[in-house]
RNA sequence: AGGGGUAUAGCUCAAUUGGUAGAGCGGCGGUCUCCAAAACCGUAGGCUCAGGGUUCAAGUCCUUGUGCCCCUG
C-alpha cells in the first residue's frame, strides 16, 4: 500500500478539501506544497485551510516563514523532506497537496540543488547585464554552455543570468547540473491524483468567485495589517496574486473593483500555467470535475483510483 | 426635432494622398531545475454596421438606413 499521495491541481480546484478527506480516511497528514502558503499572516489571499480544517487534520509546511524572508524551492525541500520522513516513520499516510509544480516535483524527484545564489555574484551579474546588454550575456553563456544558451530566449533574462551564476559559482554548467539531477533515482514513488475540470469555464468560474469570497473574508484588512506592521510591498511574498494588486488599491492608485478584476485575470492565467506544468506528468491520474460536481463524488473517484492502485 | 461625431478581431483602438487590414489586452497552446502566485515563448481570431453608388481598385469617397455618443432646443 502506497503511503504517499500527491494532489496537484490548479488554484481553486478543491485540493484542500480532497486532501483532508483522504487524510481522514487513510490516517494521514497533509503536507502543503504551495510557495505562498509558507508565509505567516498571509491566510485569506493564499487560501490556506481554515482553522477548523486544520483542527481535523494535521497540516505541515504552512506558516514556516515570515513574509519578508527569502524563500525558495531549495528551502522548501530542506524543510519538507524531514517532515515527510517523520510522518512515514509514524506509520501514517503523507498527502502532499498544492499547486506549486516546481516544489512538488523537486520534493518527489529529489533534486540536488546548486548552492544558494550569493548576493554579491547576482548583483554583479545584474550590473553587468545592465551595462552590456543581454546579447552580451547570452553570448558569454554560449561560450561555456552552448546547449542552454541555445535553449534560452534572449528575453529570458532571469534564466540566462541564473545559468551564468551557477557556472561561476560551481564551475559546472547548468546543463551538466540538470543532467546529474535527472539521473538521480526519484526520492519517492507516490500515487498522483490530479484535479482538473471537464470544461475550462467551470474552473474560471470558481477562480473568479473565490476572489470575491476572499474580499468578503477580509483580504483587504489582512493586507493592510501586513503593511502596517512594516512588511514591504516590494518583498517576494507581497508579489503573490491578490496581494500586489490590492496593495495598489489600498494606496488609492486604482479602485478595488479594478484590482479585483486584475486579480481574477491573473488567477486564471496562473491556473492555466499550473495545468500546463502538471499535464506533462504522465504519472498523474486525473480526476475530472464536472459542472457543480459535489466534493463527495470527487472523493469517491479518488478512492476508486487508490483501490485500483493497491491491487 | 435640428446640428456634429462615430461604427474595423471577444474588448480598447491603428491603418500615409483610395491599393483587399495591424497592435495591445483577452482566448488557446507551450517552456520551465532556487523570486515559480515568478519569468519567458508561440499561435488562432476580422462578409471593416447594413443596402446602394463612384472607381481598374473602397475600411478609406458619395448616398440611404440603423445603433451609439456629444451639442443646441
Amino acid at each position: 500500500m502506497n503511503r504517499i499521495i500527491c494532489v496537484p491541481g490548479p488554484t481553486a480546484s478543491g485540493k484542500t478539501a480532497l486532501a483532508i478527506a483522504l487524510a481522514e480516511e487513510l490516517d494521514g497528514e497533509v503536507v502543503s506544497c504551495d510557495s505562498m502558503q509558507v508565509y505567516r499572516r498571509m491566510d485569506i489571499g493564499t487560501a490556506k485551510p481554515t482553522p477548523a480544517e486544520m483542527g481535523r487534520i494535521r497540516h505541515h509546511m504552512l506558516d514556516v516563514a515570515d513574509p519578508e524572508e527569502e524563500f525558495s524551492v531549495s528551502r522548501y525541500c530542506h524543510m519538507a523532506v524531514p517532515i515527510v520522513e517523520d510522518i512515514l516513520s509514524r506509520g501514517k499516510t503523507v498527502i502532499i497537496a498544492g499547486g506549486t509544480g516546481l516544489y512538488m516535483d523537486a520534493l518527489i524527484r529529489g533534486n540536488d540543488f546548486a548552492p544558494a545564489p550569493s548576493r554579491q555574484l547576482r548583483e554583479e551579474l545584474e550590473d553587468q547585464a545592465r551595462r552590456e546588454g543581454m546579447e552580451a550575456m547570452l553570448a558569454r553563456l554560449s561560450q561555456v554552455d552552448p546547449e542552454s544558451a541555445g535553449r534560452l530566449h534572449l528575453s529570458d533574462r532571469k534564466r540566462i543570468l541564473r545559468a551564468l551564476e551557477v557556472y561561476r559559482q560551481t564551475g559546472m554548467t547548468i546543463t551538466e547540473h540538470n543532467r546529474r539531477t535527472q539521473a538521480l533515482p526519484p526520492r519517492y514513488r507516490p500515487v498522483w491524483l490530479g484535479l482538473d475540470f471537464a470544461r475550462r469555464e467551470e474552473l474560471y468560474r470558481r477562480v473568479d468567485s473565490r476572489v470575491d469570497r476572499m474580499l468578503e473574508r477580509g483580504l483587504l484588512e489582512e493586507i493592510r495589517g501586513l503593511l502596517d506592521s512594516g512588511v514591504s510591498p516590494g518583498c517576494t511574498a507581497m508579489q503573490a496574486i491578490g496581494y500586489k494588486e490590492f496593495v495598489l488599491a489600498l494606496q488609492g492608485r486604482e479602485t478595488v473593483e479594478e484590482a479585483a478584476e486584475r486579480v481574477r485575470r491573473a488567477s486564471r492565467h496562473y491556473a492555466k500555467r499550473q495545468l500546463t506544468w502538471f499535464r506533462r506528468n504522465s504519472a498523474i491520474h486525473w480526476l475530472i470535475r464536472g459542472q457543480e460536481q459535489p466534493e463527495e463524488e470527487i472523493i469517491a473517484l479518488a478512492r476508486q483510483v487508490l483501490r485500483e492502485f493497491d491491487n
